[in-house]
DNA sequence: TTTCCTCTATTGGTTGACCAATGTTAGGCA
DNA sequence: TGCCTAACATTGGTCAACCAATAGAGGAAA
């Protein structure tokens, strides 16, 4: 915030006006008061308020029409400020697995075919960190570095960019429902083995034997989430 | 476009704009007129201009300072609203091939596994409509919806909007060196019978063989662009 | 000759008045 | 009593004047 204080008015703003529609409950449909009775609300001038709004509209937070009003929008606007941010409400959680198990084992049979020496060394120090986290959270950062190393591994900025598209929804799909019956991953975590046998057929720049690898790792996180399905 | 004109001139100002950077070839770094210079140029009024300059710059497409002026940003200012026209600048042929060698045969065995009845209907004829076209450009563009009919038929939102990025990013990638020695397809055309293998799986709701099927056809057209590799 | 400072022109940003579209209500007519 | 119309108030959108920040030229001092 401080790094960039001209920008932060704007996000000040957004922020301001966000906490305003949830703080004052205001469901999807509901109008919201109008700009010049918000302007004294949340203590800002019209042309602040505006941009707010607008950024707001962009997102599709809200909808707004002359001399109706403006009216928050059937998606609340509590939304990220990303536009997959309407996909990761519509993506269920199988089919977001499927679609890891479509894309990711494709992923590491071009990373095998591609990867170079510094690649590798990528990968390989993503996989021991995960081993080495201490809490679950530290777990799933290290894991994701370790899957997006695999990802930058395929030498092919379009697949990166197919990948980092597919991670932001996974990260917005809700899957809080895990429970977790440790404060970390036990050291013989079912995904260690995998990630190194993941990590050492890409290493041997076998392409088969890395899609089959990681085609199974996603089918365990798969089982552990639903219960073997 | 006709659905909703208020937020046409928005859209026409921003790609006006575009067009504009495009045009007179600016730079990443270069700085491009003042806004009172620009309006002259673009024909619009500053308020309108300005809202396209602050949709440049929440891209992060261009960089702005007062008193300074207005500069394109590091990664160019052609970027669609996605951004993945700057993506198909830097990839090329063969990466572009790999990534649907990665991409598509997943899909294809999705598609076999989720296919509905109205889904394979409507690859059919996509596929069929291929068949007839009478033109080059007409065949490209009846393979296209062959291709996104079994993108549709994995019933995979995300999936789908992989997909999607990725056509944008081919359509874009020039591969116009491709030698057309007819007017349009000739009958026996492999794709034909690639196309037919590939519905026909789909159909009998075989993953596997939809996925080779796919592979297979992406590797010939592939072996057709590049002359057998 | 070089350096520093000041003045000025130009830049993007902001403001308050104005405009057009819409909802509302009161009044007249059947 | 009911309905239609027209005037009015309120809405979001637009515009032109103004503001503050910056760059650059030019002159004075060392």
């Amino acid at each position: 915030m401080l790094t960039r204080p001209e920008q932060s008015d704007r996000e000040e703003a957004i922020t301001a006006l966000r906490d305003f529609i949830v703080e004052r409950s205001f469901k999807p449909g509901d109008r919201l008061p109008a700009e010049r009775e918000l302007i004294v609300d949340l203590g800002m001038t019209r042309t602040t308020l505006r941009k707010a709004l607008d950024s707001l509209e962009r997102e599709g937070a809200i909808w707004r029409h002359v001399g109706k009003g403006t009216f928050v929008a059937s998606q609340a606007g509590a939304e990220g400020p990303d536009s997959f941010s309407g996909l990761a409400q519509q993506v269920s959680p199988v089919k977001m697995i499927r679609a890891r198990l479509s894309i990711e084992p494709a992923l590491a049979g071009e990373a095998a075919f591609n990867a170079s020496r510094e690649a590798i060394i990528r990968i390989r120090t993503a996989m021991e960190r995960s081993e080495a986290a201490e809490t679950w959270e530290d777990y799933e950062t290290q894991d994701d570095l370790f899957h997006r190393a695999i990802a930058e591994a395929a030498d092919n900025i379009l697949l990166l960019s197919l990948f980092d598209q597919l991670n932001r929804v996974r990260r917005a799909v809700a899957i809080s429902n895990v429970v977790r019956s440790s404060v970390r991953p036990a050291r013989d975590h079912t995904s260690f083995a995998e990630h190194i046998a993941i990590a050492e057929a890409i290493e041997a720049h076998n392409s088969k034997a890395a899609y089959d690898a990681m085609r199974r790792h996603i089918g365990s996180v798969s089982a552990r989430l639903f219960g073997e399905d």
